[in-house]
DNA sequence: TGTCAAATGACAACATACTGACATAGGTAG
DNA sequence: CTACCTATGTCAGTATGTTGTCATTTGACA
């Protein structure tokens, strides 16, 4: 077979995977951007994306429910939530609707992180945006939705 | 301290951090339909990013430079590009340029693996974006450059 | 009620990725 | 040319995340 590496690309293509590997790379800065912000914390990017999404939920959740808003396996969530457990940043909580399955809440410690972790986090929000406006923002999550909701099945 | 966690949320702030948390989640569903669509070929999210990479890149690239086009250590990097090596996917030239920091090409087979995931990566890409106007993703492309550049330093 | 598929917890094996540390090579300023 | 800083290879330790497996619980349905 020849090597086609000089093919011809269709513009849409080239453009979309140039997205995708787009992604790639803001998804590390992201990440990296984040457990700068929390070091001082003590804190790490698995840990802030779980407090983050207790936090942001009204009603108690489940390790798989929050797996299943990360998008990662329960297992993961578990290790992680379970030396959060152990570092006092939460607790397990007797879940009425289930024998087995608890509700992972947040201690006072762990409340006490989430609102440094608001602190460090909203100015560097402002700060990111702050020569992007608002409709560009609008624009860009609305395509990643259509896109999460398309491969989300 | 009283917990804050109903207080006030600048729309901007709120709109920017949503649209990290969706960028996480896109991100793992990429990953995810990456390995989907290359399980029967024998590649790993890992390593289709690698190949990726080399075969889109003109000049010969070394394991430092993968590393940063992807936003990864080189150690990461150097580990997946050692195991291909091994599998016969990549091979390290001799680099003119520098006596210790070889390049990484690819193999005959390895073109032949690129060429497989070119094949199952055309039709995804086209049939992802069936719906979405060129002019969406352009302005969803510009806007995580954006993004890349200011917190790539 | 009895049965069965789905959800969950628990454990294990593995893949991926980061950081730190140290030695060597390359490049540059003096 | 020397001295110094950066880049790179290498090894080690650790964190994160996936998949697979099995037992138990839950919930729906005949």
């Amino acid at each position: 077979m020849e090597f086609r590496g000089n093919q011809v690309h269709s513009p849409k293509r080239m453009l979309f995977l140039d997205l995708v590997l787009s992604l790639f790379r803001l998804n590390g800065l992201l990440i990296a951007e984040g457990d700068n912000m929390t070091e001082a914390l003590g804190l790490t990017s698995a840990r802030w994306k779980v407090i983050g999404v207790i936090a942001l939920s009204n009603s108690g959740l489940t390790v798989p429910g929050i797996a299943r808003v990360l998008g990662q396996s329960r297992q993961a969530v578990q290790r992680i939530t379970d030396v959060m457990v152990t570092d006092g940043l939460l607790s397990y909580e007797t879940n009425p609707k289930h024998k087995r399955s608890v509700l992972v809440v947040l201690t006072e410690e762990g409340k006490t992180a989430y609102q440094a972790l608001r602190d460090v986090q909203d100015p560097w929000a402002i700060e990111s945006t702050e020569d992007i406006s608002i409709e560009d923002l609008d624009a860009g999550l609305r395509l990643m939705r259509r896109l999460i909701q398309k491969f989300d099945k």
